[in-house]
DNA sequence: CTTTAGCACTCCGACTTTCTGAGTGCTAAG
DNA sequence: CTTAGCACTCAGAAAGTCGGAGTGCTAAAG
């Protein structure tokens, strides 16, 4: 059923509030809110609906009304006003973007602070490619024993690796190793480079030293790398919250959060728009059921799809969250050469699990 | 005045036992965890006297005794018994230090996590180095606009940046630009690099376009952010300890862990033997003036100097702590090319500002 | 049927009080 | 110098007290 107008102006008012203050809402509290005209017993009245309706809880008898996962829920999609970044806000973060140049990582973990820093929240970062492969393969001859490999991948990421060796090869070797590296190793994916294309490589060049393997090595480790990674930065913010006042429940949350395979779950999803709110029990984790995830994704060009997020309390303040990661994702969309974003944030849709209820 | 025996004994078993259990050790317990030959009230007259020498205080009266940070001092350097590390632990380690290959950044990163598992207290590491060189330049043509950087720098550190210009420029150029680089830049610090230097390059290869300087602005910035470095990791095990109880506290600490100047600080030290021990107020730092933090040093050949440190409270299982990152510190010698380590753990010297008291 | 004033009731959290026992320092005798 | 004995201290736990914010209900009014 849906709600009447003056409910949802209730729930509103009692989810902004307790954002603000941490504390359970009482029914004189949304009276000043929301500024309705009528009296607090009214109001009351309103709250036990909402409250049978599931969209507020009680944390005892006698005290003011605390929303449930399905109150935000009902916020985040219909009752949240979008908050328009100020000037300062939008020229922070341009500011922060301005890294033409760096590479794929550092631009990460720079953005990743910045997010931090914009929501006070732990801000997560993740990238996935859907495949990549090598574009270019270039050695460099340093000294009999030792050479660079540089590896230029779909995504505009280079790596390297200096190798040192025990036995002596010549340059010309190297030199002719990089060409036959760039003949038949680009273009073709991690699961590409099978040990019979090794062997028929080190065939083809006389290479008796296994060279070819260290190299072909390489681009196996590097290409397993490269197609996914994700971190995290500000974890800290979170002892400041007073959701977080046990250490205990901290240093869960903080440990879920380091271990990059749960991050990577966290992108798992196959329908994404633009931004994502995961309410407290609709995360999939066991640790996150106290918490809200908020994610926006991007578009990294080369097939490369990255995800930049919080992790907050249920008690967060979705509608600034959003905004701002929305206008981050955008920017690094552009920033990486996806082109345009998926969509602007005039278009902010905001996307969730909304089965529970 | 040189403590009795029996008065070192006391201390050593006061520190051990509060070390273990983070409460104030009465005379007890003193007792029986040292099966001195003598009654409980003997060993109270000597605490009272350990108590105006200043080797430990009482939280209050009537709880008992905590070590002062000069009584862990005194343990510190004469008391501690070497900690002898068991063939599980080495093997750990040594199976950690297993990073043959990878750059030097991923190998602290990796070492930090590892020094973090192995004392369960945030692990920090520094490098620096007294001058760092480019010993190497190379250009990688890619297409008309743009190019890879390859910079291989004192430290077998390699670098690269993937360059892309709005105007175009031709293969031949960029060779030219190879070989002038390499001829020019190579064995010179930052500072070196003048605005004049840069002129008479652009002359010399005839480069109207400005790629010289965006190469040497590439050096120089690799030249300057290669020089040092540091990170933390496992922060989050702060919130295990009952001295962190207080979120706050943990924040502050953090905080201030997780600026890198902070830590680059700590390493400024003039002498600096194997292992470092700072105890509580002798840290320079006002956040650290309830934390210890033991740091070993290691040479990483090429004139770079690094440092392997955790962090924790004063009650800190010293002798366990020196000995792990002693033996990190010294294979991360043999790992990284600076021959021998400094000293062996059989001479491990443990040295510190010994000048409160 | 909705709104509202009034009121009894609940119950958390803050504050106070009490109690306990670990541990002390002191004294006086061995 | 050591030690038994003892009075004393004091933090922290346990129990008790209290205020007040907020509730739900009832009954009257709109």
């Amino acid at each position: 059923m849906e709600l009447s107008q003056r409910r949802k102006k209730i729930l509103r008012a009692v989810v902004e509030e307790y954002i603000d203050s941490a504390e359970p809402v009482g029914s004189k509290t949304v009276l000043s809110r929301t500024g309705l005209d009528c009296s607090s017993a009214t109001i009351r009245n309103e709250l036990v609906a909402l409250d049978k309706e599931g969209y507020l809880e009680q944390p005892h008898t006698s005290a003011g009304r605390v929303p449930t996962a399905k109150g935000y829920r009902l916020y985040v999609n219909e009752l949240m006003r979008e908050r328009e970044l100020t000037r300062d806000e939008t020229e922070a973060i341009n500011r922060g973007l301005d890294l033409h140049g760096r590479g794929h990582e550092k631009i990460m973990d720079t953005v990743g602070h910045m997010a931090t820093e914009l929501t006070s929240y732990p801000a997560l970062t993740i990238s996935a490619a859907a495949a990549v492969t090598v574009k270019r393969v270039e050695l460099i001859y340093l000294d009999p024993n030792s050479f660079i490999i540089v590896l230029l991948l779909t995504g505009d990421t280079v790596k390297n690796k200096l190798v040192h060796l025990p036995f002596s090869f010549s340059q010309v070797t190297i030199t002719r190793l990089s060409a036959v590296f760039n003949s038949s190793f680009t273009g073709i994916s991690e699961e590409k480079i099978t040990p019979e294309l090794i062997a028929s490589t080190e065939r083809a060049v006389g290479d008796t030293m296994g060279l070819t393997s260290v190299i072909a090595g390489f681009l196996i480790e590097t290409l397993a790398t490269a197609k996914g990674g994700a971190n995290v930065s500000g974890e800290a913010n979170l002892l400041k919250l007073p959701e977080f006042r046990d250490p205990e429940k901290a240093h869960k949350l903080i440990n879920y959060l380091s271990n990059s395979e749960n991050l990577a779950s966290l992108s798992a999803s196959p329908d994404f728009g633009d931004v994502k709110v995961l309410i407290g029990p609709e995360n999939a984790a066991l640790e996150l059921k106290d918490s809200s995830v908020v994610l926006a994704s991007y578009n990294a060009g080369d097939n490369m799809r990255g995800i930049i997020g919080v992790v907050g309390p249920t008690r967060m303040d979705y509608s600034a969250v959003a905004a701002k990661l929305a206008y981050i994702a955008e920017g690094l969309s552009k920033l990486l050469g996806g082109g345009a974003a998926t969509s602007g944030y005039g278009k902010l849709m905001i996307k969730g699990d909304d089965s529970d209820g």
